[in-house]
DNA sequence: ATTCTGACGTGGG
DNA sequence: CCCCACGCCAGAA
């Protein structure tokens, strides 16, 4: 578990605590955790967390508000499916009201 | 051991 | 405003 280093948990753990209907960045998620040069690794984190059903990878998107990580979803519309289903709207695999829906750790998770 | 790519971000031209 | 290049870290070939 800790083999490939706490960074991966702690990646979870804030993708874990992202509310319903809000997302969030790769970027941000990396400055919290200190990585902020790391974005990739949070990706990459969210890779390995298709065995954690816990982390919502498809409320994780880039500082684009850009669904970048669709395509390595189930269907081809899952990511986007999901989102919708919380509220969030989405067109043409980029989020609308990205401003709105922005889950801030470092500002709302303290 | 070396090389490349990758769910990103920022900066420069 | 749009396009290109660089940085960072980790895993796979």
């Amino acid at each position: 578990m800790e083999t490939s280093g706490n960074f991966f948990e702690k990646v979870y753990e804030v993708a874990k605590q992202i509310p319903f209907g809000r997302v969030t960045s790769y970027g941000a998620i990396a400055k919290y955790l200190g990585a902020a040069k790391s974005a990739r690794m949070v990706g990459w984190a969210m890779n390995a967390s298709h065995n954690n059903p816990d982390v919502p990878a498809h409320r994780v998107v880039n500082r684009n508000g850009l669904l970048t990580g669709k395509f390595h979803f189930d269907g081809t519309n899952l990511m986007q499916q999901l989102l919708e289903n919380e509220g969030i709207v989405v067109r043409e695999n980029q989020i609308q009201n990205f401003n709105q829906v922005f889950w801030d750790p470092f500002k709302e998770l303290v």
